[in-house]
DNA sequence: CAAAAACTTTTTATATGTAAATAGTTTATT
DNA sequence: AATAAACTATTTACATATAAAAAGTTTTTG
């Protein structure tokens, strides 16, 4: 009855779909995982629709992840994007295709909202640091900011689906560094490539 | 009966399906837009599917595009890839999403074989193309080629197929030497920085 | 002989039905 | 009072049927 008690459930749930999907764990599953009656289960939640969402919200809020992170605020733009960088990296490796894959299927509205939640975070992101390096000169004034933001989305949500790299047996590790490289570089102006080239051990692992 | 005929049907052939799609240009439609009989046409391909394998062998050996470029001798790293990428660009604005479409949903064998031909080649030429850049001293010696080229194709096959600039209105033009500055900057060395200010103009449009 | 039309066969899209799985509810049990 | 089991109602997956469209063939016509 409890909100605590709502809590557990939603998180032990959230740690069911995302290893073995959503369609694949029923709601007596559930019950019997969580020792508890699937009375007890619909007095907590009206219907599995109910659940699920209660799981993505969950997901959403996640604290100091990609889509909640809050800088340190004395940080560079150059650290930021360093300290980004590392987040996005632990989301790909929490990524689980075969959950987004029943939410595609089973609740597309619900795919719809949260994908377009984590769009608009993302974006906001992504083009705060831009201009921010930008106004500290670390960046190249002449790049278009909506242009690489949405390069940088597109590149994260292509990277976790794209079967490019399944032939070529390397780290995602490795990938991602080399991104994060190379991303470095592209944006960088004079003044930022200075302090990278001065901070090497720091940026270019 | 001649060998130029069955090519003019094909090169016909392959005009209304880059416009129309391949399922909703029937036999009936290609005999009439092309004034003749269905008996005719039968008599120069066996059935559909081979027409419709022709109009891809004819796409893919189209000369001087992507696919088959071959670059000039005298031309360095930077110089190649500036040429590469205005073939890229007419790639993309030829693009017709349709084609794919029922070309993916009809012919799926058809559409991995040439996929697969597409992506072969096109890493050939990109990683080539890091290999003597960095030969040159004109690409960051750190770079994984391997990782790269991957990276380049996955973004050449994303933004025929995102969303993600739909809403923002950006013309593909401006989208494309974005991300070829972007590409530059990321994967040049110190040597090539210099070269590329010194033809401003040139490059950076 | 080649185009046009008429025709037959095959494929595709859509609809319907059915059985199994699962959601959601009620009853029994401790 | 909460679990476990039994039950009913939906949903899903899969199979089959059917009609329309298009492929492929034959016949007619200029």
């Amino acid at each position: 009855m409890t909100e605590t008690k709502r809590n557990e459930i939603v998180d032990q749930v959230k740690k069911l779909y995302l290893e073995f999907g959503i369609k694949s764990v029923t709601m007596d599953d559930v019950a019997h995982k969580l020792g508890i009656s699937k009375k007890t289960l619909y007095e907590h939640f009206t219907d599995k629709k109910q659940l699920v969402w209660s799981v993505l919200e969950c997901l959403t809020n996640t604290p100091n992840s990609v889509l909640t992170a809050n800088m340190p605020k004395n940080m560079n733009a150059l650290e930021e994007l360093l300290h980004y960088y590392s987040l996005q990296l632990e989301m790909i490796q929490n990524h689980k295709p075969g959950f987004i894959y029943d939410l595609k299927k089973y609740y597309p509205r619900f795919f719809e909202h949260f994908n377009k939640l984590k769009r608009t975070r993302f974006i906001t992101q992504v083009r705060n640091n831009l201009i921010k390096g930008k106004a500290e000169g670390l960046f190249r004034s002449d790049l278009d900011e909506e242009i690489i933001t949405r390069l940088t989305l597109m590149r994260m949500e292509c990277i976790m689906t794209t079967d490019i790299f399944l032939d070529a047996d390397i780290s995602n590790i490795k990938i991602f560094n080399e991104i994060f490289r190379f991303h470095l570089f592209g944006i960088v102006s004079e003044k930022g490539r200075k302090l990278l080239e001065k901070n090497n051990d720091k940026f270019i692992a």
